[in-house]
This record gives C-alpha cells, structure tokens and sequence, in this order.
DNA sequence: TTAATGATGTTCT
DNA sequence: GAACATCATTAAG
C-alpha cells in the first residue's frame, strides 16, 4: 500500500512519519521538501528536459538527479509535475550496512546526499515505480508534529516555507528556524 | 561556533 | 562558461 496522493505541496509533509526501506535498508522520513510546477526553484520549471523527464512522466515514481557532480538525491514524483525531496530519515533497519556505505556511524542519513548514500541510491533508479521492490513503506502511526520553514540550499524562491520536518528529530539535516536549539548537532 | 573552500559532473545559456 | 535542491575538511573567532 502506497501513502502517496496529492501535488508536491500536500505530499511533502504527508510523508514525515513514514517508514521507507530500499532494499531492506531505510528508516523514518523526518525532512521533505516541496517543489512545484511554476516554482522558480523547481528542475521542472523550465519544462521537460532529459535530466528533468521523470517528472514528466506519471506521478509517484522516482526522480533521481546528480547534485554538485558528486551527490545523488532521491525525490519522489507528485502530481502535477512537482516533486519532493527526501532529505533526512531517521535511520531504523540496516544501520551495519548504512555505516559501511557511508565510511562511518555518523550522520548516516541526515541530507539528500548522505541518504542516497547511505540507502544506495543512485540514477539507475531514476523514473523507477515506488510500489515494488526495491522500495518498501510503512504508514506512520496517527498524525506527528510537523515543522516547517525555507528550503536548503536554493537561490530562487528562497522564502517559501516549503521544507518540512519532524519536530525535535536529532536526525534533520539542520535545525528549522524558530524550533529549540540543540538539534541536530553537526 | 561559524565561515570558506575544493571535489566533481551534468545541464543549460 | 556559469550554475548547481551537497558534503567533508580546514581555518579562524
């Protein structure tokens, strides 16, 4: 059973709380981020590209693009063109093997970067269907305590506050404005 | 604690 | 040629 419905703005914070595996390895989504059709942010902005044509395509599959040459990030397909990216988990099954991809213990999924990482993520995954293996959810359990703010690392658009976070996880990329200090350490 | 920088490859102008 | 949805490391305050 797939939790997803809905554009990037509706799926994004819907998906804190929920359990993603990728081969049998994953943990609890704790950071998303929206990005939408007519969003100056967005890859989709500009219309179809080749990197871009996941998005394109039909909702709820896989959009995975190489960020600074050196990271993969993995984002998931919403309706209507946008998508969102996965950001942070809270690491729960498979932490051995997490630990060994990511050459130590520390921050193992705590980034779009390290997440893909950590969970071996990479392009050959790029437009694959979320509803069969090697992906595998479980719904969260009622409704968590959801914080939001600016998105990361963006220089358009800058103001929106389409970055969603689990409340208090020591597992976010970096702390959201406003919330108490303390996590996550770096 | 924050700030600066290099690594690295693809996309788009 | 410039920009880029990042990260690890190093240097400075």
């Amino acid at each position: 059973m797939i939790p997803f419905e809905g554009d990037a703005l509706a799926l994004a914070p819907r998906l804190i709380g929920v359990t993603l595996l990728v081969d049998g390895v994953g943990g609890i989504i704790v950071e998303t981020e929206a990005y939408r059709r007519d969003d100056p942010a967005s890859h989709s902005f500009s219309g179809p590209t080749p990197r871009n044509a996941a998005m394109f395509g039909p909702a709820f599959r896989a959009y995975v693009y190489r960020s600074y040459g050196l990271h993969w990030c993995f984002n998931i397909v919403a309706e209507r063109h946008g998508a969102v990216l996965i950001r942070a988990l809270a690491p729960l099954v498979g932490l051995e093997r997490m630990a060994a991809r990511r050459g130590g213990p520390a921050f193992l999924c705590a980034g779009p970067g390290r997440l893909t990482q950590a969970l071996a993520i990479t392009g050959a995954l790029d437009g694959a269907p979320l509803d069969r293996p090697p992906f595998e959810w479980r719904e969260r359990d009622g409704v968590p305590d959801i914080v939001a703010g600016p998105r990361i690392g963006i220089t358009k658009a800058v103001e929106a506050p389409w970055r969603f976070g689990l409340c208090g996880s020591p597992f976010l990329s970096r702390r959201f404005p406003g919330t108490s200090p303390g996590y996550p350490r770096r």
